[in-house]
DNA sequence: AGCTTCGCCTGCTTGC
DNA sequence: TGCAAGCAGGCGAAGC
């Protein structure tokens, strides 16, 4: 599932690779992936990449003359980029829904099993307030989060979660983010706020280091080469149900917050 | 308006 | 062994 870190990889590898190239040709196999309001993909044709961003969750291309390709990846989306000399084993993917041919011979293919994600080609300047999405957890500032987690209702996981509120967090990383800050992920918002300093620094600290071991692979996440991610093995909560807690030895839990599976240490997380 | 639930979608896992 | 049901979850829409 790709969250901030595992976009945020994608973003970096991708900028090595594709700026300054030009598009020779997009091409989208199903219209369905395109989000309502994007433009058509020939318009893409001739465009150059001046960089790769991230934005939230979302990889952005951004082109001149000044256009950008906004890539959602949902929950199994990859982009993969093919060099002019190809790679057999990566172009056997399947799920291919969309393709831009550089005209140096390289490739950008986009799949994506089950179809969560989605493109967006816009000429919009402003993409994070196009998306509506909220403050990235390394620029927002203490105080800034303290006043979104004060006075709402819904548990801390729910507003952690809301792309609106704060972008780039996920469940994975929620969980391990409020393992790291001892806060149990059905504490009310308001309730939380009083720790809200701890809160943001154990998310950018989860966040940081698993951007240095290029994401959490859990099945699907692949980087733009299609390798995989290492932070799977530094997880201290999620996916380890009923093993023990890294820091007291009790079994960690799981149960649902905010529709989701979540996992945390009934003793380490209090409420 | 804020918050929760639902449904989209497919592949892997679980259980009979 | 084979098949059906269950589960995973980002995100927008619908509902409360």
């Amino acid at each position: 599932m790709p969250e901030l870190p595992e976009v945020e990889t994608v973003v970096r590898g991708l900028a090595r690779c594709v700026r300054d190239l030009t598009i020779e040709e997009a091409v989208v196999m199903r219209r369905d992936i395109l989000r309502p309001g994007s433009l058509d993909q020939t318009v893409l044709a001739g465009a150059r990449v001046a960089g790769v961003e991230r934005a939230g969750k979302n990889v952005v291309l951004r082109l001149t003359p000044r256009m950008a390709v906004v890539v959602n990846l949902g929950m199994t989306g990859k982009l993969l980029f093919h060099g002019p000399g190809g790679c057999s084993s990566v172009h056997r993917e399947p799920h291919l829904h969309a393709a831009i041919r550089f005209s140096s011979g390289g490739v950008l293919c986009y799949h994506d099993a089950r179809r969560f994600g989605s493109i967006l080609i816009t000429r919009s300047r402003d993409i994070p307030a196009h998306l509506r999405i909220g403050q990235d957890p390394f620029r927002m500032g203490a105080r800034d989060f303290h006043e979104l987690l004060k006075g709402r209702r819904a548990t801390i996981k729910a507003v952690l979660l809301n792309q609106k509120h704060i972008s780039g967090l996920g469940n994975i990383y929620v969980d391990e983010a409020l393992f790291r800050a001892g806060v149990h992920p059905a504490t009310p918002s308001w309730d939380a706020a009083k720790r809200a300093r701890l809160i943001l620094t154990a998310a950018r600290t989860v966040l940081k280091r698993a951007i240095r071991r290029g994401g959490t692979t859990v099945r699907d996440y692949r980087t733009h080469d299609g390798s995989i991610g290492s932070f799977q093995h530094e997880l201290a909560v999620y996916g380890r149900t009923g093993r023990p807690c890294i820091r007291c030895g009790t079994p960690i839990q799981k149960t649902i917050v905010a529709g989701r599976g979540t996992h945390f240490c009934p003793v380490c997380q209090r409420v």
